[in-house]
DNA sequence: TCACGTTTGAAACAGCCGTTTATTACGGGG
DNA sequence: CCCCGTAATAAACGGCTGTTTCAAACGTGA
């Protein structure tokens, strides 16, 4: 069948674009032509450069949705009654996150689509997967709400989005700071060194002391 | 003098519309208009677009600059031969970028630049400025050195750029996610409050224990 | 007051953008 | 066989982009 081939040569190629470059950087003429389509062929498969844009993500998130579900059922099934700790909590998200592009071997494309994803205006892009995924997060959340009783539920918010910033912006510009790294350590970082790195980190800043009540960082010392 | 007001009213426009959508969403038309100038008034002052561009963050990292590094030297002075604590650092640091914006009170603005600078690809953007400004992150990095000698280089290259994912990505998208926070739980954060809730959680992060040697994360557990 | 360098102004430039149209080629069921 | 829905193609559409041009206005020293 010709129509899967064009539709998923225009996903591959625009999705390996776009984390490249950005969306409005990356033209609708850039993408066919170096997938060997014809223009027309977005508009007609997909209607628009938004919901070719939309699409990509789908692509990524929807077998990462599925799966995230499946492995916190699992784990609650394991836990029954107990609280799950939170560092099985972590590792299963991370889990999730790295089983999904593992199979084309993209995670590079997929953290950097999630970082354009926050960073960039876009402002149809953010309310599409808070609509579409948004519930995923939510368990997620809840369950770590449960694993971090001592947090007020403010903090805890916060500290997952610092986390999550850790993550996403590490991962993301990780080819370019893979660069100055090798360049001033000589050692070639792979992703999974990267989150063998991460993983303490996580979970200190998750565990952190609370701050202080009153927030005096800006005074004179 | 009427160039400078051009000047200045052509920068103070194009860095919050810069910050709001991006570089290549914001068209020089747009700026001009609402900036009340001709179109032609940006190739004449700045020579072009990628000017304006680095003209904008010149405004905010020159200033920036010059108070990190008087910052760091009565620091130097004040410690003499001791070692300058961690947390000591962060704060000058912390202090520093807070100074420079808080005089036109954009903080926000500054720190979305920043956010934008480092995840949208012009590349000629982040070249302009790790060759202008790169050398006070390093004397500031041989001073985090001297103060966490326990950590191996490499482990602490990667935990200063955790820290700086995290406050950057928090700071840069604090819009969106303060209108989540205050949906959710009702008070409205201001960027002091949030600093606050940082201090704790980059000390922690880079202060956690070394990660295992061997990288089990992704195994079965 | 005149002349001159600097700054504004309106208009046009070529080029790329996303999208649409109309035509052609394909391929399996009546 | 023909027919018809699906898909690929080339061409054109209007619109917006950054940049350039050239004339007009400005302000300041001679």
């Amino acid at each position: 069948m010709a129509q899967t081939d064009t539709v998923t040569r225009i996903l591959d190629t625009a999705e390996v674009l776009f984390a490249e470059r950005g969306f409005a950087e990356t033209s609708l003429r850039t993408i066919t032509s170096k997938a060997r389509v014809n223009l027309a062929a977005v508009n007609y498969h997909f209607g628009s450069k938004k919901s070719l844009i939309q699409a990509v993500f789908s692509r990524y998130l929807d077998p990462f949705t599925e799966r995230f579900h499946c492995a916190l059922d699992e784990l609650q099934a394991r836990y029954g009654d107990e609280v799950i700790p939170l560092e099985e909590l972590l590792e299963t998200m991370a889990r999730s996150v790295l089983e999904v592009p593992a199979e084309r071997n993209s995670l590079k494309v997929f953290m950097r689509l999630l970082g354009l994803a926050y960073s960039q205006a876009q402002g149809h892009l953010r309310r599409y997967i808070q609509e579409e995924y948004g519930s995923v997060f939510t368990r997620f959340t809840e369950l770590v709400r449960q694993a971090t009783p001592e947090l007020p539920d403010a903090e805890r918010f916060w500290r997952l989005h610092f986390v999550l910033g850790t993550v996403i912006f590490t991962l993301s510009g990780l080819d370019a700071l893979r660069d100055i790294a090798e360049k001033d350590y000589g050692e070639h970082v792979t992703v999974r060194d990267l989150i063998r790195r991460l993983r303490p980190v996580v979970v200190a800043a998750m565990q952190a002391p609370l701050p202080s009540p009153v927030a005096p960082l800006a005074q004179e010392a």
